[in-house]
DNA sequence: TGGTTATCGGTATGAATATATCGAATACGT
DNA sequence: ACGTATTCGATATATTCATACCGATAACCA
């Protein structure tokens, strides 16, 4: 904790972007795609904002970390906007990765085709299980996890992507480490324990559904509150 | 916008948590749910943020959003910890839901048995491919599109989970508004336009693709740099 | 050609979130 | 029984992020 605090005030662009806004860029990559092949060539951050919900400040404001320039009046070309973000999000080279865990999830992430355009492939899967190894699914072969840590670094993969059991995904984190895996994509609920230099990124479906749950139980309470309170009046 | 924001200054009370504390709860579920089944009865805010990576202080801020009350050097009980968050999230009341979209990610969802001990129930499953229509899909019926609007306030459905491809998305939502949905969780990369009152999540696994990719290619650069700022010296 | 309007880029303010600090309370060891 | 260490809850500060503002610039129109 010092020692990363100590590199973070000695170099201090570390990290340039806020997390907030490199959240927001495939949002607007995927617009900016969509606006492209309906033949618009330029566009202004109110456009964008309108259109995405967003204050056109806060568009700017994102748009300007990719290191774009635009115009006053006519806003930013859709094309060079589009090919600033892919730059900036590091699109262009390919990210190879192997994914563990070829349960219900899994599978799906092996056939979803789209992640190619974003700079994802998905070479090979593992598991545990002997009744899934050596089946292909979606083109892509299963092996035996026993495999990965020698088969990462040989084959240069720096992204693991983990659809395990939570039980399970620590384990296989380790062998993610021990193949020289750089980031991991995490889909199981556990933190993951990895050494420092490793970059884990959670996808946690949960905490997404707790935010609607709760939202939506307050909602239904708040309207007996309102009917309440409107009766009280 | 002026309206909501009026509403908000009128009634305090709408937000009383943060979004980002709201999402670390179920992290604090998983991981108290495993502590409870091995056996540990008492836990401190230090141990859970030593654990899941976190400052004690800020657990114990998001801890008391639920109302449970710890006591000084034995901290809070387990259960009562876990049935706080249950309660606090609606997971003690079930959500029943309708998914449309039955594609490798709809098909994941349908199959993932562990909602249910969330709060979630996805019911049944629609879908405009007369392929898919009328299969059952892990013990879920596949129905037609046009009988959701019908259904869902027939059955009470309060919930609609949109795993379509980007194009269809909006138009499901339109169907969803119809049969009276009041909280949409949205896996497509698309803003949708719905009314205010509507609840929307989007689960935009691209979004984290974006960090990652990023933080890995820069990761990459970054190295690079370092070596050459090293031999500059 | 000159005024008008929309937009950008930069800076300043404000809101939300995270972290630090402090007194009080409780268990534990001596 | 008393001091010590640990933790909680509350308040205060710091950081991060979102939004508002303002001058400058380029397109558009009269």
């Amino acid at each position: 904790m010092n020692i990363s605090n100590t590199l973070q005030v000695n170099r201090p662009a570390v990290q340039p972007i806020p997390q907030p806004s490199l959240k927001r860029l495939p949002q607007y990559h995927h617009y900016l795609v969509d606006m492209e092949t309906k033949g618009i060539t330029r566009i202004s951050c109110s456009a964008i904002g309108r259109d995405l919900g967003l204050v056109p400040v806060q568009v700017r404001k994102d748009l300007q970390y990719t290191g774009i320039i635009g115009k006053p009046k006519t806003g930013y070309s859709v094309s060079e906007l589009i090919q600033a973000i892919e730059k900036f999000l590091g699109w262009n080279n390919v990210n190879e990765a192997f994914l563990v865990g070829v349960g219900n999830l899994g599978t799906a992430l092996l056939g979803h085709e789209r992640f190619s355009k974003f700079g994802l492939r998905i070479v090979a899967a593992f598991d545990t299980d002997p009744a899934k190894i050596g089946q292909w699914i979606h083109q892509k072969a299963v092996l035996p996890l026993d495999k990965l840590a020698d088969l990462a670094p040989r084959m240069n993969i720096l992204l693991g992507i983990i659809t395990t059991p939570a039980e399970a995904a620590q384990a296989v984190a380790d062998e993610m480490v021990k193949g020289c895996i750089q980031a991991i994509w995490n889909f199981a609920p556990v933190k993951l324990k990895v050494p420092e230099h490793i970059i884990v990124h959670n996808e946690d479906l949960y905490s997404t559904l707790a935010s609607l749950s709760w939202k939506l139980a307050r909602r239904l309470g708040v309207t007996v509150q309102e009917k309440q309170e409107k009766e009280a009046v």
